[in-house]
DNA sequence: GCCAACATTAGAATGATTCTAAACTTAGAA
DNA sequence: TTCTAAGTTTAGAATCATTCTAATGTTGGC
């Protein structure tokens, strides 16, 4: 049975240029200016941003970068583990999600935004034949949210 | 809480190419010769096959066809509401699923293969802020599936 | 048989992502 | 410091699933 109480939801790390200089290093990443730059936007302001979005975002705010060092720099943060990946059924571009922690999502059809949803807020009960053996499982509520 | 009994699950529709020829009528389309070939295998064989999978079976069973075929079928398919189309996470293709009973699935890992699990079959219960308005859901099992 | 609507087709276009190969930049070592 | 090797960025080409285009073929009702 759920919680009564609501889970604490994730809260967006605040990292400081040399906090997230330390991160990299840390991971065997070398700081540069782009990578920097894009962490600051993608681990800790962007919500499920797309590599468009980030592209964006960094054009906006570093100036002029090749859509290559976005598509390099989320790549090796995913590789790394300090951020993930993830692809839903409603479009074709991959998203990023700097919630590290295991979560589901809700997908709001009338924004089109996702939102985490604490692994906590759902419980799944299953009752399925003996050659299933389950691993884990990803869950996708729909619907939408009131302002 | 699931039920206790296994629920008798989908059992794939055998059609005849008469049958299959009335329901393509039905739906306002034309019952060409590639798609009543294209049916026969996307309804009545095949397992969650992709674009390419079917395209496969119908080079190899119904002679040469244009891939362009497959997709207009399999959209029109769609698009009446014969067939579903899906997307996992773990593969940009799409694939087709002739189960029209609302259901959830089982991604094996060991062998890339899809199965349904029946909606009785899981339970999803949740505890989320007031703000959310759940229209529905999908559930993604992954694991193993024994021999 | 005739025609308009509908289908099929080859190949071009699309769009997200990855690759290539050249130009930069960096971290050390000397 | 200077040098160098490793690591990074970049523009543009390549990839791959899917969609589009526009030409050709087929069908069903008259
Ligand atoms: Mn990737
Ligand atoms: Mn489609
Ligand atoms: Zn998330
Ligand atoms: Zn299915």
């Amino acid at each position: 049975m759920p919680h009564k109480r609501r889970a604490k939801t994730h809260i967006k790390m605040q990292m400081s240029r040399q906090d997230i200089e330390q991160s990299l290093r840390d991971k065997g990443l070398q700081p540069t200016l782009q990578r920097v730059g894009i962490c600051q936007f993608v681990l800790c302001m962007a919500d499920h941003p797309t590599a468009e979005d980030v592209h964006a975002w960094a054009e906006q705010n570093l100036g002029k970068i090749s859509l290559a060092t976005i598509y390099n720099t989320l790549g090796s943060l995913v590789d790394v583990g300090l951020l993930r990946e993830l692809k839903f059924s409603h479009s074709e571009k991959s998203i990023y999600d700097n919630n590290l922690d295991e979560h589901h999502h809700f997908f709001d059809v009338k924004t089109g935004l996702i939102h985490d949803i604490p692994v906590q807020n759902l419980e799944l009960s299953m009752n399925l034949g003996k050659p299933f053996k389950v691993e884990g499982y990803e869950i996708l509520l729909k619907g939408t949210v009131k302002p």
